[in-house]
RNA sequence: GGGCCGCUAGCUCAGAGGUAGAGCACCUGACUUUUAAUCAGAUGGUCGCUGGUUCGAUCCCAGCGCGGCCCA
């Protein structure tokens, strides 16, 4: 009602609820069905008639009942356009004073944008062609008491987006997008490891723990009050994952949230996602391959729907144009002892894994796709397993490059120093540190080689990955779960997955060995009284598990937000979680 | 933790040491196929917070808060 009394929106807004149940209008109404009790989705209809021609509309007189928000109001006297949504798909509602009884038509007159409501009428098209539906019956369905943001620009602010999510659901096509594409994430995952070839069971293990392992990271702390007891948020499912592999589930997978107690960036959230998973009698060598199939086949998964879903409504977010991925490398890395290290070999060969190499044992390397940062993973042709991040084409299909940790970082710096730099000098803490320090990587007293050595990685190499690679053979030090290789106790066989510069995926061989693994925890507990505060802490009954037995296992995380960043191009962890931490106003 | 940037109407943004503006939204009026509907008119502000400088601060200065980007 047009009380005019001041411009607080609130206030109009209640001011046109009180009039609709001075109408006698129910002001929360408990559900909306059509004449027949049934309800179409403003998305079912959109995709069932959004292609369909007017005059065929008109001759199959389709009749519906559906409901949404408004979003739109043109208003013209005795008629009015609301455009409607489901949060998903829009569609047009044509109300006219001649088609409604009067007290719709008086019901229409109050709604605000923002309003819930129920139509009932037939499809058809207007002069521009836009699919409408003819109201015959308008149900006011929730008032809503706020103004929305702006049609035209929406809602930029990227805090309230993160703080209201709400908000920005209601007004910006983007979210609901990403967040579907993060559903099929899912989804394609669980299908991959379900599937009767390979067979993994999907588990829970605790979130809160006593004891917070399995990785390398300062945890959240809790308390129990019925047991007056320290709990600690999980920072990885790892150690409970691998107990029931002692237990005799072979195969197990968990994808579910681990808690880091550290800063926040746009690669970081405190709480994050991960799928976790275990498969006995294979190394770590069986999971790059798993991995590369995993991640080809999400990727096709996730790019093919939403090249279907394209609807007339959204504006496809996102997905700029694409260029093609920069050639120069910064960085060139011969594969060092591998049959092939001579020759350039763009193209990938059979993947065999377990080739001997010049140390003696096994290289995972040898025989793969020639290690290329920031190079081209495409080679031409139609890549279904690629899309755009950041401007820039990448591709899942596999195989990826493979490259020895310390390998990378010698070659990294050599480039850097214009000098030679060989791997033993990465396995002295002296010389290590030397090197660190003429390449301006801060390093502490009480870190050793290997640390050293990760921190150069890190600093160094990891921006340059942008296509998918996998970095393998860690230090021993910084990987106290891994069980090390037979030729070099100093390395485990351990790789990371890395892409767009960031680390998206964890695995390795897990070490078996109850009294090897007790003497890595209890030089972990020495790092911790070092000032380590994200060393691991001792587990006695993870221990104990070990004495009754794991069989060779090998298991491995992969973050999935930033697996769900990289596949709907979203330059923010933030982007991809639905609910982001933000600090208390 | 450090550096830079931002915070002005519901939303998107201008602005200047002298009581603050636009577009959209909202309100009034016209309009029964519009598409950022159109046309005419009206309303709307703790200029993030606190303190300082000044005759006067939203503007200059300092601190704080929240956020963004970059760095460690």
């Amino acid at each position: 009602m047009a009380d005019s009394q001041g411009n607080d929106q609130r206030a109009q807004r209640r001011a046109n609820l009180a009039a609709l149940t001075g109408l006698g209008v129910p002001a929360y109404p408990h559900a909306f069905r059509g004449a027949d009790g049934a309800r179409d989705t403003v998305s079912a209809l959109v995709d069932a008639h959004g292609g369909v021609g007017g005059e065929e509309l008109e001759a199959a007189r389709i009749r519906t009942a559906t409901a949404g928000r408004i979003l739109i109001v043109r208003s013209f006297g005795k008629a009015r356009f609301l455009v409607i949504s489901d949060g998903r798909k829009r569609i047009q509602v044509y109300v006219r004073k001649d088609s409604l009884s009067e007290r719709d038509f008086q019901v229409a007159a109050l709604l605000d944008i923002g309003d819930h409501v129920g139509v009932e009428g037939r499809l058809f098209r207007t002069r521009t062609d836009e699919l409408t539906v003819w109201a015959e019956r308008l149900e006011f369905l929730a008032k809503c008491h706020r103004p929305l943001p702006e049609k035209w620009h929406g809602l930029t602010d990227v805090e309230t987006r993160y703080r209201q999510r709400y908000l920005d659901l209601i007004v910006n096509p983007g979210p609901r997008e990403v967040f579907e594409a993060r559903a099929r994430v899912l989804a394609s995952i669980r299908r991959f490891m379900e599937h009767p070839d390979r067979g993994f069971l999907e588990v829970e293990t605790p979130m809160m723990q006593p004891i917070a392992g399995g990785a390398l990271a300062r945890p959240f702390v809790t308390h129990h009050n019925a047991q007056d007891m320290e709990l600690y948020l999980r920072i990885a499912p790892e150690l409970y994952l691998k107990r029931l592999v002692v237990g005799g589930m072979e195969r197990v997978y968990e994808i579910n949230r681990n808690f880091r107690n550290e800063g926040i960036s746009t690669q970081h959230n405190p709480e994050f996602t991960m799928l976790e998973f275990y498969q006995a009698y294979s190394d770590y060598r069986d999971l790059m391959t798993m991995t590369e199939k995993l991640l080809e086949t999400v990727a096709r998964d996730v790019a093919q729907s939403s090249r279907g879903a394209a609807g007339p409504v959204g504006d496809g977010a996102g997905a700029s144009g694409a260029v093609p991925p920069e050639p120069g490398p910064r960085m060139r890395i011969d594969d060092a002892g591998a049959p092939d290290a001579a020759s350039p070999a763009p193209g990938p060969k059979r993947v065999r894994i377990d080739g001997p190499d010049a140390p003696g044992a096994a290289q995972p390397e040898a025989e793969h796709g020639r290690w290329q940062p920031g190079g081209a993973g495409t080679s031409g042709g139609t890549d279904d397993a690629a899309v755009t991040f950041g401007g820039r084409i990448l591709s899942f299909r596999g195989p990826y490059p493979r490259v020895r940790l310390r390998q990378a970082v010698c070659e990294a710096a050599a480039e850097r120093l214009g000098a030679p730099v060989s791997e033993p000098d990465l396995r002295c803490r002296e010389t290590a540190a030397q090197l660190a320090a003429r390449l301006g990587v801060e390093t502490k007293p009480d870190q050793g080689p290997g640390k050293i050595a990760l921190e150069i990685f890190e600093r160094l190499c990891e921006p340059d990955l942008v296509q998918p690679t996998f970095v393998h053979d860690f230090p021993t030090e910084v990987s106290p779960l891994s069980k090390q290789r037979d030729d070099d106790p100093d390395t485990v066989e351990r790789f990371e997955l890395y892409a767009a510069g960031m680390e998206l995926a964890n695995g390795f061989s897990e070490l078996n060995d109850p009294e090897e693994q007790r003497r890595r925890f209890e030089a972990q507990i020495r790092d911790r009284e070092g000032g380590d505060a994200e060393a691991h802490r001792m587990d006695e009954d993870y221990v104990r598990a070990l004495e009754y037995g794991l069989p060779p296992t090998a298991g491995e995380g992969i973050g999935i937000d930033r697996l769900v960043m990289i596949l709907t191009d979203s330059p923010s962890i933030r982007d991809v979680i639905l609910f982001p931490l933000m600090r208390a106003r």
